[in-house]
DNA sequence: GTCTATATTGCGATAGAC
DNA sequence: GTCTATCGCAATATAGAC
């Protein structure tokens, strides 16, 4: 089946934006990697930070319907709701595997997309993980005077650190371990370490 | 007191290219940021890779300095270890606000130094987490099972994840807490995950 | 819708005056 | 050691033919 030029183009703009950076990718290179005219970027997108947007907001789709679905079906307690999250958030990095790439790539050096498309995202996930960690405290299933924002930067970070330093670790380390399995282990020491536990030892 | 041209450059250059990434910083804006005509960078450096390399070398100092620490007097146990480990990092965190942005972005869109400079204190680090997570489990203190590569790659995503996720963060909540608390809290939660206990509750 | 050709801007680097 | 001036090149965007 060919594809269209548009198709095409996002394809090819999601891999190469990913791998070197908005920046570091001409709109000739993308053109040619595409096997497409570069004037189509404009005629398509209005130019380089269209196409850059389109590609961005794709990448958002997944989460979006996760947060309507927890809307929709809100879960039964905290530390089910964290559960549920992570292996959403799971599942999401093995359908766009560039996610976190993108999501790092505009916290670090924002583009004028940021704003609009990433913030609004990030700031609806904080908000959720914000409430979950708040009502986990108050019910006595997580540790007393657990600091929501550490809690919710941290289990950001262990979710989403290892599909960056991936590519690098495979440099000196055999990694046989999928993303899921990762992620799996990772909520299990994290949940291991908010829990309230009756012992004190 | 006055500075020279070349600290003035290094200093800007930090700035900038932390902030902004290596692509979307010309020498242009760099001379001009820094006082200084846009010539002289050729004429100290060879040019922008090369203050660009010796912006990132400098950025690594403090890390090869804690491991050659490390190396001289070993830590008593792995626990012990662990907990000198991160607040070393913490502590060059602060002297170094924007070492995790350079090494991130190094991770992400490597530059010619990511092999010379980067990969080889990443490499550094890995080991020695890694040789510490194997005896932590031989002696009994950590989980047995635990799995070292997981281990080393999520207490790095712990421990640096805060110092992206910051600026972003900022924009919808408080976040009173410094990087040290951050990172304390967050060590803590880590090792309480990873630490074998007596009780199976 | 897709192409060629080109306008315009900005880049990094350097030669040469001082 | 610092400056000006400029070279050569690659960038994005667009006008206009087909």
């Amino acid at each position: 089946m060919k594809k269209d030029a548009q198709t095409k183009l996002i394809e090819t703009a999601t891999l190469l934006f990913a791998q070197k950076g908005f920046n570091a990718v001409s709109i000739r290179e993308l053109a040619r990697t595409a096997n497409v005219n570069s004037a189509l970027i404009s005629y398509y997108f209005g130019g380089k930070d269209g196409l850059y947007q389109e590609v961005l907001e794709e990448q958002f789709i997944l989460i979006a319907q996760m947060l309507e679905r927890f809307e929709e079906s809100p879960p039964s307690s905290p530390t089910e709701a964290i559960i549920t999250y992570a292996n959403n958030i799971s599942a999401i990095h093995g359908q766009r595997p560039y996610l976190t790439r993108f999501i790092l790539s505009e916290l670090m050096n924002p583009t004028p997309c940021c704003e609009a498309v990433v913030k609004k995202y990030i700031s609806c996930i904080f908000d959720f993980l914000h409430t979950i960690f708040k009502e986990g405290v108050a019910k006595g299933e997580f540790k007393a005077g657990l600091d929501y924002d550490f809690a919710t930067i941290s289990l950001a970070g262990i979710m989403n650190f290892f599909f960056i330093a991936k590519p690098i670790f495979q440099g000196f380390t055999s990694l046989e371990k999928t993303g899921e399995e990762y992620t799996a282990q990772a909520l299990d020491t994290f949940l291991n370490g908010i829990l309230r536990r009756k012992d004190h030892e």
